[in-house]
DNA sequence: CAATTTAGGATAGTGACGCTATCTAGTCAA
DNA sequence: TTGACTAGATAGCGTCACTATCCTAAATTG
């Protein structure tokens, strides 16, 4: 197909392929003469996935480069992959693997699993910690511990989810799984507190969830908003 | 204090402070002279806040302005402030009250919870899901209710965790709490799969989390990156 | 076969964002 | 009185993710 034709399907327009092309995030078409490519299915698809990690998982272009290229070389090994993918995540923090992070240490002491200073999402955490802390809401064990517990249920079927065919697809599916359902979590865990807290502080009346089987309530007259 | 001291004690550079002034998200200091304003511990704080939104959770500086002003607020509702405060956490999704979601819909109904779509989080998941789907990598049910079920142990953590005294800290600990606690959940989740990843796929000998009690291992001799 | 459309490549410009730098003028301590 | 400090106003900067404009040339259409 022509680069028109890629603009409708993708929905992206043709300056912002262009500039793809030019960062290298989008692979050229085959070039049929000196004014002419050929592009196809993979092309319409690799769009879609910058624009999840750029829109959705907010990541900034130089980041969606490294985890494509990640993607596409296959001599990449996964557990390696799965490291680098998390790196380019946002917040992206420059790791300083002589350092000392000492609230993510006790928090993965607690939870029990290994300190591996290496591991790029440790400065993530200590930072996230840091933060909770300087503003006077620091991270409790109890509230680490149900933490701990959910992220590793979720964690655990993430890892067993990999298919195990092919490393090409393993691979994609272990770093595109990082990304992409992060977005989904958040969201999530925000319809979450939604839900609980209508429960447990909203106005009378307001819909819940039922706590047994029972029927669905009818909608709130205004907006939570 | 003086604002010297103010930039001293808070990190935060003197253009910065007089940017978040001129902004509205610092409060101005009590003005000892026209030339000269008095700050304290408060100031201290807001700052801290002020650039863990930014920094840490991503949030832009507009809406870090919407938050704080719904924690300065006393007379905003809690169980409101909650979709306010979920709304104004990037990535910022514009809802419309009339759409449908689709997607978000049907996960919740799976999910048991009620379905809202003025929740801010609507949306969000709704987007969430759809870039999910457009890469290729649907979200499947199963995944949806192991996932469902790990928010939800979260959710009714942090909802019971609210303070019950005084408003106004029962405000501040919620829209707080959905925000500071997000970037430790993405980093939590990522420490996960790597702990995870090393059990199922890791190179022999890695380092990794006993099943049951047992001896720490020891380093890996190279970092896995 | 001429005229129009489309493509590719290069380069410069745009708008939002989060500061940052400079300037002015007033104040206060030494 | 001199020099450091301050508030307030305004303009500028660097990054980011595009976006717009040229130019050239091939391909398509009438």
């Amino acid at each position: 197909m022509r680069v028109s034709e890629l603009v409708e399907r993708s929905g992206v327009s043709l300056a912002s392929i262009k500039y793809y092309l030019r960062e290298g995030l989008l692979m050229p078409g085959v070039a049929t003469s000196v004014t002419g490519a050929d592009y196809d299915e993979r092309h319409v698809k690799r769009l879609a996935l910058i624009r999840a990690l750029i829109d959705v998982v907010g990541m900034p272009v130089q980041k969606v480069k490294i985890v494509l290229a990640l993607i596409d070389d296959p001599d990449a090994e996964l557990f390696e992959a799965l490291g680098q993918a998390v790196s380019a995540l946002p917040p992206a923090i420059e790791g300083d693997p002589e350092a000392d992070y000492p609230r993510a240490r006790a928090a993965l002491e607690r939870l029990g699993q290994v300190y591996v200073p290496e591991y790029p999402a440790v400065p993530q955490l200590e930072r996230a910690l840091a933060a909770a802390e300087s503003v006077g809401m620091p991270m409790s064990d109890e509230r680490l511990e149900v933490y701990g517990r959910a992220v590793m249920q979720m964690g655990e079927y993430d890892i067993r989810a990999i298919p195990s065919d092919g490393t090409a697809s393993a691979l994609e599916y272990s770093v595109l799984g990082t990304a992409i359902y992060e977005p989904v979590v958040a969201a999530l865990r925000r319809l979450a507190h939604q839900d609980v807290a209508a429960r447990l502080l909203g106005p009378a009346g307001w819909p819940t969830t039922p706590k047994g089987p029972g029927e669905k309530q009818p909608a709130p007259r205004s907006a939570p908003r």
